[in-house]
DNA sequence: GCCAACGTTGGC
DNA sequence: GCCAACGTTGGC
């Protein structure tokens, strides 16, 4: 299993709006961004991924799992973009903020570092673990 | 609200 | 194919 990271700001697209979805899964529509859709091609039904907070928040806060491969993006018209659908797994008992993925050292290569403005990226198994048990979850 | 980083667009 | 201009994202 391979794991990920979503980004997305809580006005559009919140953690909660996930949660509502409930096991029927979502599409992360609306990417718009190369490296992103080339990142989501990769992935399998099955995979994990972080859900993470932009601008107000500015932390990870639940686990989610793709629930389908990459398709087109319905919201687009071109053909161009694709996109997964993921599920809400369950939320982390304590949010891990990017000021202590800052502090981390361990963490210091994630793309939420030092590529900010992707919006959806590869997590190593390493990183994974190591977010989890910041995030008060033992058995990720 | 500002600004830095980065991606995209369009003129040449 | 290069590069300047512009738009968008996201941290602060």
């Amino acid at each position: 299993m391979r794991y990920w990271l979503f980004k997305s700001e809580p006005s559009s697209w919140s953690w909660d709006d996930q949660v509502a979805k409930g096991d029927g899964g979502q599409e992360w529509d609306g990417v718009r961004n190369y490296q992103a859709r080339n990142v989501m091609r990769e992935m399998a039904v099955g995979d994990r991924g972080f859900f993470y907070h932009s601008q107000s928040d500015k932390a990870v806060v639940g686990i989610v799992e793709v629930t389908a491969e990459a398709h087109p993006d319905s919201t687009d018209d071109s053909g161009k973009w694709a996109c997964v659908d993921i599920k809400a797994v369950a939320p982390l008992p304590r949010p891990v903020t990017l000021a202590e993925i800052k502090d981390t050292p361990d963490l210091a290569d994630m793309a939420l570092v030092n590529n900010t403005r992707l919006s959806v990226q590869p997590v190593s198994p390493e990183a994974w673990a190591r977010i989890c048990a910041m995030g008060g979850l033992d058995d990720p």
